[in-house]
DNA sequence: ACGAAGTTAGTCAAGTGTGACTATTCTGTA
DNA sequence: TACAGAATAGTCACACTTGACTAACTTCGT
């Protein structure tokens, strides 16, 4: 939850919005780089205004109906600020949904097995090129995009170890 | 959650066993592979129970209290089976955690930044080092190890570019 | 001028995950 | 032999996540 809230938190440091806004950004923007759905950020926005971290304001505009603007509190920079700090100075196991596959690989036949690992080369490499038509953002996402091209340039290229040595 | 339910079904395809049998090995054996916790492990065994893909049975050893005994049923191997493949074919973007303090890290200033990746860089050395000191497994449990290893390799590779960049 | 499709802005029920807790039995040692 | 601590075997309340849904308004082609 916390690299959630210090998402949220962020976006909303350079500046207010509402929630559709905040929503559309990430979707077009940082899927890539994060896994926050929709409901899940409003829910979060919720959360927050509880904690103090984000205030809330009804705005109107012409005949729609009315929306939250969230803007960060003061609390709230100090909270990102202090999320910050602890996250990038973290250090998670990489990822394991995929590692678990690997653990039983053996349990298949050798073609369906590779069969298997080819499809997922694939898709690596798909990953990895649409990562990399990405045109060089502005802001600091550069770094969380080029880390993920870097790990799954890895990750492709352990895989293509694997599928040699059968 | 069908990765961890990949691994409880796997583990049984090899063995029934009961609850705690499995959680203690997951914990001593499979730590750094998977982040399946006990009560997690528990709660979906139960449901796999419903979905009839494990069978349960009550087991009195001397005085202590029944423990439930877990096996996996036809359907279970059949599931077992089709996860296995899927899961072996698919390839999710890595991690996102670590990425979203990325992102923000030009709103810390230069020194803290620093230090905080410094910290990073040392947890990850540490990871690695703990990974390879793990004698060689017997089984395929090998292939997730040394493939965190090779992402935990990248990770700090990529890192300490990004260090002497500054 | 009007219906279809898209945009805006959410909500909600149901599924998942887990830290903290409980309770019993064994085991070594003083 | 008695008691502390470890091992055994879970349970539970709570928090988090999300696919599917709602509903008002706008725009655009015909």
């Amino acid at each position: 939850m916390d690299h959630h809230a210090l998402l949220l938190l962020g976006l909303l440091k350079n500046q207010a919005q509402h929630g559709y806004q905040l929503n559309d950004f990430i979707e077009k923007n940082l899927a890539r780089v994060t896994n926050l759905k929709k409901a899940t950020a409003y829910a979060l926005l919720e959360r927050l205004r509880e904690a103090g971290l984000v205030a809330v304001k009804l705005e109107q505009e012409g005949n729609r109906p009315p929306r939250k603007v969230y803007a960060i509190t003061e609390n709230g920079e100090t909270e990102f600020l202090e999320l910050l700090r602890t996250e990038l100075s973290s250090a998670e196991p990489i990822s394991s949904p995929e590692s678990t596959a690997l653990m039983f690989m053996t349990e298949l036949e050798p073609e369906v097995r590779t069969q298997c690992l080819n499809t997922r080369l694939e898709k690596l490499n798909n990953h990895i090129a649409s990562l990399e038509k990405i045109p060089t953002h502005k802001s600091a996402v550069n770094f969380a995009l080029e880390r993920q091209v870097v790990l799954l340039k890895a990750d492709r290229d352990w895989l293509m170890g694997v599928l040699e040595k059968q």
